[in-house]
DNA sequence: TTCGGTCCTGAACGAGCCCTGAACTGCCGG
DNA sequence: CCGGCAGTTCAGGGCTCGTTCAGGACCGAA
């Protein structure tokens, strides 16, 4: 059951707005000023907030930013005035996470909704630590020993599959299936070019001896 | 069948994720304190752990640090306080695989939770121990009195073969039908090659008597 | 003791695995 | 249109490891 807040002081709008989203299965909520509004919107029990930015008590982004400052990080889906460029701008820096201008059409309002629930789903991946490498999934982002390290996308997959399974030998098969699809025919040798990147921009320039080579097995990435 | 535990001490809480979650499909098991989670977390026999951080008896972070120590790496979902900036990197930090802020809405545990599932990882099968021998199959790796002893690949099976086949008498054709091909058609001598080999790697060193001759029939891996 | 067979052992060879730098291709941004 | 970057392919070469071989040691039986 997903449930939304509509903030909304036009009770016209509102109940339109409440009645097409209820149509599309989500459970919606309506309060019709910012005091309010914001008061419901902070308990975080919502899974989208849509947001007019005129409300009567504290307007659209006074909320959005008071709801971020107080860690609530429910999406928020802001209704900005059809003139206003600076609206827009306003709404994504006070944290909304994506805007909408009136008069907007009910598909794409629908449309919005379901794409930042879509979003807010998405995992947090969390970062994983293995000895002296740090690499953050989410962020597609590594780190040895504190300092950054830049890969490219392939050199990250190659290593995410790694870390993800520290101390076992892969083989330069398995490699390729989890990394390129199951049915990629190419020269495996692939493999080795890619250990030999990441062994260039991680074991050589911290000398550490991440990836080691289990002849006819495959590859293994050292725990400690 | 994918088995979960929710480890969660406001039964109310637990009693409704519980069913959300058997209405998805999974199996779940609830544990209401800390210290009960942990032992049957520690089994290792489960999908995912949802654990919640504020628990009597242990708390979350306890829980999941103690189990990465024991080297459970059954992924973890952890539920935090709604407004803990500090809970979130404490929970990643003690290897918790992400978390879900409370309150969080269904569709999203949901989704978290089929995430972690999607990417775990099979488990590490585990190290097998014959006597001062320890061999780690996933990780093609030997220890003798806990050091590491360097092996290539051809002698680690041989060695992997015996010692899945302790105590046992085992001809040269066996062998060979076990590490090589069945249709292997080179000269058995091979066996006793790889048989010195590992007698002047493993029993040499550490002037241990491993593997016994019994002439005629074969060779022996002895169990003590 | 002698003899046949089995096992041990060191050495040598060469296939193939892996490493490596470089070239090629396609894509994207300027 | 050009330059750079990422992904992939290619080819040469080093060297490990698997295998073979041959001679000697050992064992059991006659």
């Amino acid at each position: 059951m997903t449930k939304l807040l509509l903030v909304e002081d036009d009770k016209k709008i509102a109940n339109a707005v409440k009645r097409g989203l209820e149509a599309e299965g989500f459970t919606v909520e309506v309060s019709h000023d910012g005091e309010d509004g914001y008061w419901r919107a902070s308990e975080g029990t919502y899974d989208l907030i849509v947001l007019d930015i005129m409300l009567p008590g504290r307007n659209g982004f006074r909320i959005c930013a008071g709801l971020r400052e107080a860690g609530i990080r429910t999406p928020v889906l802001m209704l900005t005035a059809k003139d206003g460029d600076l609206d827009e701008a306003e709404a994504l820096d006070t944290g909304a996470d994506d805007y909408l201008t009136k008069p907007f059409s009910f598909p794409v309002l629908i449309a919005r909704v379901r794409a930042l629930l879509r979003r807010a789903v998405e995992p947090h991946p969390s970062p994983i630590d293995v000895g002296a490498l740090r690499i953050d999934p989410g962020a597609r982002r590594v780190w040895c020993r504190g300092s950054e390290v830049s890969l490219t996308s392939r050199e990250f997959e190659v290593l995410e599959f790694l870390i993800r399974r520290v101390d076992l030998v892969l083989s330069k098969t398995e490699i390729i299936a989890g990394v390129w699809s199951d049915d990629f025919d190419g020269d495996p040798n692939i493999v080795e070019v890619y250990i030999r990147r990441l062994r260039r921009k991680i074991d050589e320039r911290f000398g550490v001896e991440l990836i080691a080579t289990v002849r006819g097995a495959g590859y293994r990435l050292q725990g400690i």
